[in-house]
DNA sequence: AACACTAACTAAAACCTTTTAGTAAATCAA
DNA sequence: TTGATTTACTAAAAGGTTTTAGTTAGTGTT
């Protein structure tokens, strides 16, 4: 099973180790037929390094670590596409792990990347995810560390994102001005910037329409009991005395279970309410109806995401860190048709 | 930066490097008094063994590679989900890389992961894949392999799928017993156990319940450029002298696109036309049609592949292959309701 | 007292690479 | 012809772990 080595290469061309691990390496102190020789036979015979003994000798594994909530997410899918394009033509290689939305999870992962010798760490926090402290601790270790998606300003190194505040404002003038004037507004229970935002986005479009804002409308739902925590909050805007006649959904997965509760409920959409939401599926015109989205440019995330990391790997005394945040597009469909 | 090391340790209690080693392996030949003692000094300062050196001497590095044609698609991520599930419990790490349905680029992606040391690989082909000599001859290498979800006969190994064939039968038959008649497959172009499978299946619950197979109500689609070539199949299927009232789809980007598609010319689903087709989406409910699905256990897929695979790893003298075909399940809903 | 045996430890090699610090031979300047 | 420089190579160390082959001190047997 084993690999050849460079030990096998060199008795077998009479050199010295060291002269063939230089040939390799293209290194201008060895001459061009020995050069030509090893490359050959290297060639030939399919020599790779071993990866572990490179990377024990340079301190380096050549690898980075990702912490996503799940990999079962388009829109997490979507990032990873992009990441691992970076990685790939980089010569890094992803090890990625799940948090599954729980915060005790997310440490063990980290953990077990740190462990494993990641050169460095790629990471969407959970949206439990409020104490950054053990990630702070691995940072002054040294550990290069990227936030992408769900941002927090609890700890200060490269971030990337969309505007979650634009975009949101974007929905909402949008149902504005098409006719739309009871928003009702479901989120995701968090800390993280990106809840936040959206909700701040959300209540400037209001304000900057004059609209008054009015808290009943606004639901937080607790994402690891999404389903019922929904059909719940979906419920009670529809009972309101005043009902909604529009709402902006925070996140994948409420857009889409939304449109499905609706749809459960016999509500005409857009006609008896409307709906748009944050989504990168890309069956949205597929949908009954034809649901309207915000959507992220997630492969792009990704990559530049990886693409920080990568630089701050090599680079590690640079300590400017910068956020960067990309924009999103309103898609426009059935579920927010102007109204009559 | 650096993590504390056994020799670190060792000279601090003044102990050779192989005793703190032997202690932290409880090994019998250290003392009671010191093993104690080096534990309590270990985790007191963090001590995480070096992946890279215990890599390099073991050889072995605690990390299988997986390719897939794209983490990007639904059904991949939520048996990468799996395998992931199974591979965290057991103290392994999961190396993910993406052929994006390119041959040259599979084995790329596994060159380079057989190059980083992997324990053994996991493996989806492309459907571009017809030649398994490169993989046979890293299992001759001693690489243990698994292949899940698309199995071929031209290598021998341990293999996880769904029974294709009967999962083909079973949506065929729901669509007769539901009073279709003329009944049109779409499939990917591809050598695969998986597409020839599901076509026979096709052909066989024709002709159990009589009908005649008709080669024009069968296409086989090019997968690297689905959208066109689907819409080319599905204008040709309608444009035949006897139009098929249901159409029988292959896979799971068949299935989505082909609704989009039939909504798109204004084809009424399924009073026109009737759709089942396999796909894991969950939500199939939201889209218009709600469509029948044939759904696959996609989580359990990947874990027992997973499993497959860190057995062959731990067991490697063993060589009696089998073949893991786990049950579909059929899903109805609108797109197939009962003729009137 | 001599010997075997065990318990508890250590020195050093091995895994494969990269890199530092050289060496030997050839070339060049004076 | 001497001394300096260049060219083309090599020996050996380092990186952190596990493991082989010991060593030493102490216990038990006769």
């Amino acid at each position: 099973m084993q690999n050849i080595t460079l030990r096998d290469i060199a008795k077998v061309l009479n050199l010295s180790v060291s002269t063939v691990s230089r040939a390799l390496t293209d290194s201008y102190q060895i001459g061009d037929k020995t050069k030509k020789l090893v490359l050959e036979y290297a060639k030939a015979h399919n020599y790779v390094p071993n990866r572990m003994a490179r990377g024990l000798k340079e301190g380096k594994s050549r690898s980075i670590g990702v912490v996503v909530c799940s990999i079962d997410n388009s829109f997490v899918s979507q990032m990873l596409d992009g990441i691992d394009h970076f990685c790939t033509a980089n010569d890094y290689q992803l090890i990625i792990m799940q948090s599954k939305e729980n915060f005790e999870q997310e440490k063990s992962c980290i953990h077990l990347l740190y462990a494993g010798g990641i050169d460095g760490l790629l990471i969407s926090p959970t949206y439990q995810t409020t104490d950054f402290e053990y990630l702070k601790q691995l940072q002054n270790d040294g550990l290069p560390i990227v936030l992408f998606d769900r941002l927090s300003e609890h700890i200060d190194t490269h971030k990337v994102a969309v505007d979650n505040f634009n975009g949101a404002y974007n929905a909402v003038a949008h149902l504005i001005k098409n006719g739309y004037q009871t928003i009702a507004h479901i989120n995701s229970e968090s800390k993280l910037n990106l809840t936040t935002d959206r909700f701040e986005g959300y209540k400037k479009a209001l304000s900057d329409h004059n609209i008054a804002y009015n808290e009943d409308l606004v639901k937080f739902c607790n994402t690891n009991n999404l389903n019922e925590s929904l059909e719940i909050a979906i419920e009670q805007l529809m009972s309101l005395a005043k009902k909604p006649d529009a709402i902006f959904t925070a996140t994948d997965q409420i857009s889409t279970k939304s449109l499905a509760v609706l749809n459960q409920l016999n509500y005409k959409i857009p006609q008896d309410i409307a709906l748009i939401g944050f989504s990168n599926t890309d069956l949205a015109n597929v949908f009954n109806p034809a649901l309207s989205t915000i959507h992220q440019p997630a492969f792009e995330i990704g990559s530049l995401a990886a693409k920080q990391l990568l630089h701050l790997i090599e680079h590690k005394n640079e300590v400017i860190f910068e956020t960067i945040l990309l924009d999103t597009e309103l898609q426009s469909r059935a579920s927010t048709k102007p109204r009559a």
